[in-house]
DNA sequence: CTGAAAGCGCTTACAG
DNA sequence: CTGAAAGCGCTTACAG
């Protein structure tokens, strides 16, 4: 019932109980369901909402229900330029599902103070629970969010199984795609790594070292590279890994891949002629590459799905299982050929 | 004041209330600070305050003042991988100055129906306002916005007068660059420019031709190839245009100007010896590609904070100017040496 | 300077 | 099946 201003009123419970002659606890029951009314006064005043265009107070809802229908999602602040697709891929994730469930999504954007921020969001009472997208080894995080005794869950790995998380099979991916690079005759490997302090690069090496114990190869520590990070050391590891005449270069990121590759292209090093390239992730960059780069691809919005599936479980008190590994896709591409 | 079992009691102004034999209104003002209160009574308050841990519930202080202290960011579903930087520092930007005054940001991811959401979170009454990350031209967004009267401010152009708007000067940007490589003794430039449906990719243009009628060179829409998506019609389009020898290819965006370099490569065309190549924007896969790439660099996380602070200024009853434009910085690379 | 009251817009026992 | 009441935790006029 718009008037002729066209500004449309805005109804509370109250008004429509007072236009329809009933009772405001009526007008509730009608819209949640619970309770019991005629079939007759449901549809009479569900009916009159339809027309007006009457639409909850949310945040009014929240104090009588005390629960706000908001999750925090803790975004890692910076992240390697790459891994960018990664978190997006899983926030739409997230999103989608939240919205879903008619729940919404607060940013945390853990910049300085992550726990601080996190903190203040719980201690006003702005959220019901939070997804954490942990990348960092003892992130400060997990062990406040189980002081508070928020509902939480983490993507990403964890040791302690009484945390909720969800993750990618890192390491079975890893160990899965290094195996059948040696299926294929591959011997010498080198493997060039990332951050130190980010759990994947972890689980990666550990998924690495699984297909080479396996398959009898002995762990050449002096052919793996971690904490490789942009600024300086790439240049003289790649040479320094080169000098040992690789079969294959295994690039724990496509950041690092991709400065291989500029770096073999000005060396005239040919791929996959004199040496095979593989990535443990998988970039857009990379697939258009010429060779194209063999590597790994895992579903990041569905990793996102179901760690918001989890947390909006426990939020309605449905207790579930610690893990869950979604699978992952082996490209195989002109890089190993 | 925990109790033994380190669970920590949730204090509300009324438990505060009892507790100092006063009224809860008095407390209320203490925190506030609004009204008059003897200097004792609140110090007296707000040490106890301090010693409990108090916290206000965020939800009552909305119900009551009106206010969420919630901001909707919308922001788009699906964009070019080599903008999720931008959309990420932009993002970065938002949240940083939202805390600062103490506001969260609430993410509208708008896949499907971005109208939708936003029509819920308004309708409920969970934010106060919205920032608008807007790519699309022709946004229902906008008018959507408008109508229902909620302060927004949107990131991107906008040729509407009446709406608060923020964003790069992609056009000066554009022209200047252009401009200074044909003062440089560049005459025939080709531009491949990406979705014709994206603002940006028309703001670029228009600041192309800017630079060649300044420079009194004729207008080569033969030269000039929009809309070039990734599927398909790149690799034709680079080649129709190396047909036409030009001194310099101008790329639109980062992917364009991969792809650019990637078949470049394997034609056996050197940069910048047989063509130079400069892209309108800045991704660090090119800034390490060999020869590095002349870009533009724009601050995305500075045009995130601007739209908030605007935005947080309309909040609070302070009107302001239309637009502001941030600066941006040309990257001379070897390139275009 | 402090207090008592009403109100924000809902929900949820509890009566009838 | 419907209504009257109390309550969620705050804020804000209004008295005194």
């Amino acid at each position: 019932m718009p008037t002729e201003h066209g500004e449309k009123k805005i109804y509370t419970l109250n008004d429509i109980a007072k236009e329809l002659g009933v009772n405001k606890a009526t007008v509730s029951k009608a819209i949640s369901g619970k309770g019991n009314l005629s079939a007759q006064t449901r549809a009479r005043i569900l009916d009159f909402i339809d027309q007006c265009g009457y639409r909850p107070n949310a945040v009014a809802q929240s104090l009588a229900k005390n629960q706000t229908y908001n999750i925090g999602l803790m975004m890692p602040d910076y992240v390697g330029v790459l891994d960018e697709a990664f978190f997006r891929e899983c926030l739409r994730g997230v999103c989608k599902i939240a919205s879903n469930y008619g729940y919404d999504v607060l940013m945390v954007m853990d910049s300085e103070k992550p726990v601080e921020h996190i903190a203040r969001l719980i201690d006003n009472r702005k959220i019901d629970g939070v997804i954490a997208m942990r990348s960092l080894v003892d992130s400060p995080v997990v062990g406040f969010l189980k002081e508070k005794q928020v509902p939480f869950v983490i993507i990403g790995p964890t040791s302690d199984q009484s945390v909720l998380s969800v993750d990618n099979d890192n390491r079975g991916a890893c160990r899965d795609l290094t195996s059948l690079l040696i299926t294929r005759g591959t011997r010498k490997m080198a493997l060039i790594g990332g951050d130190d302090n980010n759990c994947v690069t972890h689980s990666r090496l550990k998924g690495f070292w699984d297909a080479c114990d396996q398959a009898g190869l002995s762990r050449d520590e002096q052919m793996v590279y971690l904490d490789v990070n942009r600024d300086s050391r790439l240049p003289e590891v790649i040479d320094t890994v080169l000098a040992q005449k690789p079969d294959c270069i295994v690039c724990m990121d496509d950041y690092i891949c991709n400065m291989v590759l500029i770096h073999l292209r000005t060396s005239k090093v040919q791929v996959p002629r004199d040496v095979k390239i593989v990535s443990y992730y998988d970039n857009i960059l990379l697939e258009n590459n010429i060779p194209s780069i063999t590597s790994l691809h895992f579903d990041a919005a569905e990793l996102g799905k179901i760690a918001c599936q989890k947390l909006i479980d426990k939020l309605g008190g449905k207790a579930d299982g610690n893990y869950i590994l979604p699978g992952y896709q082996m490209v195989m591409r002109d890089s190993t050929k």
